[in-house]
DNA sequence: CGACAAGTTGATGAGCGTCAACACTCGTGG
DNA sequence: CCACGAGTGTTGACGCTCATCAACTTGTCG
């Protein structure tokens, strides 16, 4: 994975790129803002959500390392933008960035593809969330994000070998990305855990015994 | 809507543009193919949908008049894709669509807002499929069949007369696509008659006589 | 008219939401 | 060092919603 390389180059001939560092749980951007800024995320885990009347929260979506925040030809954000862990981002004056896009096709480029994975992976996850079984969607989740840990380059998982995941979301969290409760998401947890699946070091750390198991779980 | 203007303005240069008409359920492409065409839909509706071990069957999203089939820079196809009404495409060979974008930026430019419109549709459903209430999710998906309706150009729906909407669904496709079972499909569409909140005329045909309570009913 | 698919309705049970009590961790202050 | 409290996670009991299985109705095409 070179990750963002066309946007990591423009940036080193851009002085106005500026780092900003937020805070775990801060507010990055609320629906409806129009930001002025366009942003790489460098480190951390971002949440995409959407709040209810009934004060139900839905996460939409994740934005994780070398991943973009904000989007050409669209100022509005669709959603509310949270900072999931402690997140460093690398920002750029909205203007500055169009003009980028059109100087450096390869870097269009890249952003365009890399929407189209955005696309991919939120249907994928609609296609989770069709899916009734509390157990099939947490298993699911687990997966994906065991994929991502993979996909960020630990050599070693691929010797499928017990993989440990730190988990970055609370149990509400999960919750409110899985369209579950957290009664029912802990449930599931303790479940896994007695089935030998998983194995529960704390509550946001754990380690993957079974893989096989567990994508029989997800159903998939 | 200019619609996909700038690929239709293309087309009208290109003598290799081919028109295909496809039958209402024919399959048109499985995944893990790798296409060598790349279609406009002029007219139909598309399903994307994904067949999980069980024999279930999930729908992932839609793809509808003037959006596109096939994607730049990725050749193979995630999931299976069905014509769910009889469809009409318009056909590029791959290679030279792939040139007509560099020759075109706006091309380029149109097809990547277009999927970044996709991208919001799809997390605005994941976050519809998040609301477990098989009430909630049922009157979310005929609002926003409602909205596209409206967007494709009738002018009197913004009278906020009466909606007709014709379905081009079966039950079981929409329970496919809302993760409930027909027969909870079936339900919640008497319920909602019942409520005077829609008219079933028959069972694809139906008017919207409240629109406010169905948008109290979705939940947001 | 008959046969098959599609849709509706009913009865029953399982799974998840809800409410409530309890356990664990961490930070603060006596 | 322990006491206390707030926040987070876990476990239990119960009710409601939706899946399941089944019967029936409607519609469609020969």
């Amino acid at each position: 994975m070179t990750g963002c390389a066309g946007l990591a180059s423009a940036k080193r001939r851009v002085d106005d790129a500026r780092h900003r560092h937020i805070g775990a749980g801060e507010l990055i951007m609320r629906e409806g803002d129009t930001p002025d800024h366009f942003s790489n995320v460098v480190a951390g885990v971002i949440k995409l959500t959407c709040t209810f009347p009934d004060g139900r929260e839905s996460i939409l979506g994740l934005q994780l390392a070398s991943d973009c925040l904000g989007r050409p030809y669209r100022a509005v954000c669709g959603y509310d933008v949270h900072a999931v862990t402690a997140v460093h981002l690398c920002s750029f004056p909205r203007r500055l960035f169009e003009s980028l896009l059109q100087e450096f096709p390869d870097l269009d480029r890249h952003l365009f593809k890399q929407s189209l994975d955005e696309l991919d992976a939120a249907r994928e996850w609609a296609g989770v969330l069709t899916r009734h079984a509390a157990r099939e969607r947490l298993s699911s989740l687990l997966l994906i994000i065991m994929r991502r840990i993979e996909a960020a380059g630990c050599a070693n998982s691929a010797l499928a070998a017990n993989v440990m995941i730190d988990l970055p979301f609370s149990r509400l969290e999960l919750a409110n990305y899985l369209g579950l409760t957290v009664e029912t998401v802990s449930r599931q947890f303790t479940q896994l855990k007695n089935d030998g699946i998983i194995s529960l070091t704390s509550a946001r750390e754990l380690v993957v015994l079974d893989q096989r198991a567990l994508e029989a779980a997800a159903g998939a």
